[in-house]
RNA sequence: GCUCGGGUGGUGGAAUAGGUAUACACGCAACACUUAAAAUGUUGUGGACUUACAAGUCCGUGCGGGUUCGAGUCCCGCCCCGAGCACCA
């Protein structure tokens, strides 16, 4: 008998998988479609970990299995190859991105074929690939025409050493990763999208797919839809007053908070505003105290959001002297502050601080010794906020006493409305977005400046004149778009991949390139040196996969039309928040722009699950500076890849986190090795052997128990159930033993035995299709049916019934599964051990559970 | 810090409409096969204690309380670990 060659096994199936078009998707199917979808990778010079197939190994059981169970299946593979290390590579060693890139695509697609994925490698995507970012360039294009896209001033991580933006993952502890120094923070003008458009849409919309719940509230927690108020305070000034108030006596300065808790107005004993707010600098003129103002300014730019909203840290703020504002609802003056607890980006960028019932207000009035107010009862405000909003009445409120406090937050802004000094508002978390790097290796924005066209924007803004622009150019003044047949602006070699000093894109200084001539006055123009974040590619890649090779449009609406939206999208869960936000919007827009065809809904992924990471042997993340990296190749070399991705599903749940163990894979390969063993050697006798198909109860709770997992995801159990089954338990078949004692007249049970095979198939693909064909069929196992189980078969007749005393396991017996309680009842108290425990007791209460147990209470 | 997960034998883990805790593997031990080793197979394997073996008792799911006839599972209060936090992908 051989033994079980994995590497002669594995060649020959892949080689006829790719001969026969196995996975090929096909176009035009009377089969109904399914596609799956995982996150494609960034190839890495390190090439695969073993980490990286978790994901992919899972969908390839899904994509399998549906396509015994008669789906048209679609499961495509492609590249996500702009981003950082290339382009680090590149300024460490001058070697061009797109060399280093082609190469690790090479080794990843080595890799990858080697795990015998059934992937359609004909729909291959490559987001460096012009053909493929002209599609990504369009995108942003169609968005800026539509006014979704706009200049604006942003902070960027700068190091002044190495003259580069950096992103946040390089900086580490407030220095630069590579040289460490303190890192400051640059104003940069940086193209921006709306996703807060979509905001609403993006909240609602949850409740139409299925992702797993906890995927939904990090989406839900990130948009952070608040309802609220917003009020305005007015700002006086004594100087101010007294320069203006003759000449407009009704102009008034104010500023606006936006609070979820109106119903403490009356508490509100000082203003805090961020170190951004742009009060700061409109009012320089009548800030007593600048110098320490701007002085605090300095500080707060050091450091991150982070740091600043640390709320075990001691907050710091700077009183705004000259200045004040009033409570509007009983015209008290109250100070202003500067703290850098406060984010320019949430809400208005100011807070109304009530001390009593907030408690990082209660800690900055305690620190500056501010007044702090009761307004809610209920809390002792003496040792900390009183936060809750369930019980207490309003009191020091004025005609607002006795008020609840969800009451009040109704009335006061009511009150508020009605005097024009508060609206209800709806806030939210999520911010627009920042679409602008300052580096080299991404999609070159595709749009063009003209200064005299901005110029004669600023002289008239007539209404002919604007009637001739699109929104992105209206909000936009000078700038516009590329025409879409000069689509992809494509990427020009530089001679030199670090940004410039100015911290400009590296594009900034191929002069020729960015002198350009304008399409709307035919002037001299220049192009935009920036280039899209690595989400752009990622954002609509499994549109492409529909289409790949399309040269008129992103994609055929036909074939959209069949096949999307995304039936099952598994990935990281790292990539739970971002990638899927921005992905569902941009898919959400072309929806709306008509590119995606209305029938495909306005959801890009119907279903979306997560994976945990694999960590390194000890338990730490996997990484080249710890040295802990394991690659798929010599597993694969000296184990097989089926052993591999038997071993990647049983190891442990597949939403956790779970280190990577070179020992444990041995069990799935012994496990394969015995199959291998058993079947041939069946295959082998089959002629002698006396063939029979029995019922057997054992076979149809594996269907049963391998079919649910695969759909919920408990793939350690489904592959647990396998060897259960195999090992044969419970008095049914087993296949060892029985083949050496009763060669001649063995009974085998080949219909169990196959349907075996067919449930092993997903998860050992090469040693399923092997054995398949040793048992004398000519077809791909791939070609047959799923198998189907009877509920009727898998219910055992008798029942292991427990009995406890007191809750506690005292004995068994077994019984008829629908035995009565009377019965029971009658068959537990002859028991022995039972009568023991009964002896001289009183029952008190019998509880029976049908099926299971009787519990006598004493 | 905020948001979201998780904590069960020597190890990875199984078990949630509350009902036999430790399935399935790894490791370890003994035995079989072998001149021997490896491989393979068989058996055993949570801890403590009692014992004449066959058996029995108590304790056990991060810690401390609670609800219940019964809690890994539910409630309250802690501790620890992991992921994300907007320019990594």
């Amino acid at each position: 008998m051989p033994k079980y060659n994995h590497k002669a096994i594995e060649r020959k199936w892949q080689k006829f998988w790719e001969k026969e078009n196995l996975f090929t998707a096909a176009n035009q199917s009377e089969k109904p479609k399914y596609y799956c979808l995982i996150e494609f990778p960034y190839p890495s010079g390190e090439g695969l970990h073993v980490g990286h197939p978790r994901s992919y190994v899972a969908l390839d059981i899904l994509a399998r299995k549906r396509k015994l169970e008669g789906y048209n299946v679609l499961y495509p593979i492609g590249f996500d190859a702009f981003g950082l290390p290339s382009e680090n590579y590149a300024i460490k060693t001058g070697i061009h991105p797109a060399i280093t890139t082609k190469k690790n695509i090479a080794k990843f697609t080595k890799q990858l074929k080697s795990l015998g994925l059934a992937f359609d490698w004909d729909r291959a995507v490559v987001t460096t690939n012009p053909n493929y970012y002209r599609w990504t360039q369009w995108i942003f294009l169609k968005m800026f025409e539509a006014g979704l896209a706009y200049k604006t001033k942003m902070a960027i991580n700068w190091c002044p050493s190495c003259k580069i933006g950096l992103a946040n993952e390089e900086v580490v502890n407030g220095r630069c990763e590579r040289c460490g120094t303190e890192v400051k923070k640059k104003e940069k003008e940086q193209w921006m999208l709306k996703i807060t458009k979509y905001a609403d849409r993006l909240l609602n919309d949850l409740e139409t797919v299925d992702y797993l719940e906890r995927i939904k509230l990090q989406q839900k927690n990130w948009i952070g839809r608040s309802e609220g108020t917003i009020i305005k305070f007015q700002i006086t000034n004594a100087k101010f007053q007294k320069n203006f108030k003759s000449q407009m006596p009704n102009f008034k300065l104010w500023l606006e908070v936006f609070t979820t808790r109106p119903d403490t107005l009356f508490g509100a004993t000082f203003m805090v505003i961020a170190p951004e707010h742009k009060i700061i600098s409109n009012l320089k003129s009548q800030i007593s105290n600048l110098s320490e103002v701007e002085n605090y300014l300095k500080q707060a730019r050091k450091k991150s959001d982070l740091e600043r909203t640390d709320l075990t840290k001691e907050k710091t703020g700077v009183e705004i002297k000259g200045i004040k504002a009033i409570n509007p609802v009983n015209n008290k003056e109250i100070p202003i502050f500067v703290a850098d607890y406060i984010l320019a980006t949430y809400g208005t960028g100011a807070i109304m601080a009530v001390p009593a019932h907030d408690q990082r207000d209660w800690d900055f009035a305690k620190k500056y010794n501010l007044p702090i107010i009761e307004v809610i009862s209920g809390g002792d405000i003496s040792t900390k906020a009183f936060t809750e909003i369930e019980n207490g009445k309003l009191i020091n409120s004025g005609q607002f006493n006795n008020l609840s406090a969800k009451e009040a937050i109704n009335k006061i802004t009511a009150w508020l409305e009605k005097k024009d000094l508060g609206k209800k508002t709806v806030n939210y978390k999520l911010r627009d977005w920042v679409f602008s790097r300052q580096r080299y290796w991404g999609e070159p924005i595709p749009l063009i400046f003209c200064e005299s066209c901005k110029k004669l924007r600023e002289k008239s803004n007539l209404k002919s004149q604007i009637s001739n622009l699109n929104q992105g150019e209206i909000l936009n003044p000078g700038w516009t778009a590329i025409a879409e047949k000069d689509l992809p602006v494509k990427l020009p070699r530089v001679k030199k991949y670090e940004p410039t000093d100015t911290g400009e894109s590296p594009l900034a200084t191929m002069t020729n390139w960015v002198k350009t001539k304008c399409p709307k006055c035919g002037g001299k123009a220049l192009r935009e040196t920036d280039t899209m974040p690595n989400w752009a590619g990622s954002n609509w890649y499994f549109l492409r996969y529909i289409d790949p090779k399309n040269n008129d449009s992103l994609a055929d609406k036909n074939k959209l039309e069949y096949w999307a939206p995304v039936d099952w999208y598994n990935g990281g869960m790292e990539h739970t928040t971002l990638h899927l936000l921005y992905s569902r919007f941009v898919y959400k827009f072309l929806y709306d722009i008509g590119v995606v065809p209305k029938k495909c809904g306005p959801e890009p992924y119907q279903k979306r699950t997560s994976h945990g990471l694999i960590l390194g042997q000890g338990g730490e993340k996997m990484s080249k500076s710890k040295g802990n990296v394991v690659t798929p190749d010599e597993i694969v070399r000296d184990y097989g890849a089926d052993s591999f991705r038997v071993y990647e599903m049983f190891m442990g749940p597949f939403d956790q986190a779970i280190p990577w163990d070179t020992q444990g894979l041995i069990g799935g390969r012994r496990f394969l090795e015995r199959v291998y063993t058993v079947v041939s050697k069946i295959a082998q006798d089959l002629k002698e052997l006396r063939i029979k198909n029995q019922e057997s109860r054992l076979i149809h709770k594996t269907i049963k128990k391998v079919s649910e997992d695969i759909e919920t995801q408990d793939y350690n159990t489904a592959v647990s159930a396998l060897m259960i089954q195999f090992n044969g338990i419970d008095n049914q078949p087993d296949w060892r033993p029985k083949i050496e004692a009763m060669k001649g007249q063995y009974v085998c049970d080949t219909s169990a035995l196959e349907s075996f095979l067919i449930l092993l198939s997903p998860f050992a693909p090469h040693l399923a299709e092997e054995l398949w064909q040793k048992l004398g069929h000519p077809d791909s196992i791939f070609n047959q049916k799923w198998p189907t189980y009877d509920e009727k078969l898998i219910a055992a007749d008798e029942v292991e019934l427990v009995i406890q005393i007191n809750g506690k396991v005292r004995d068994k017996i077994m019984v008829a599964l629908t035995i009565s309680q009377p019965a029971a009842e009658d068959l537990a108290t002859k028991s022995e051990k039972i009568k023991n425990y009964l002896a001289g007791k009183e029952i008190k209460k019998i509880i029976f559970v049908p099926g299971r147990l009787i519990n006598f209470v004493i």
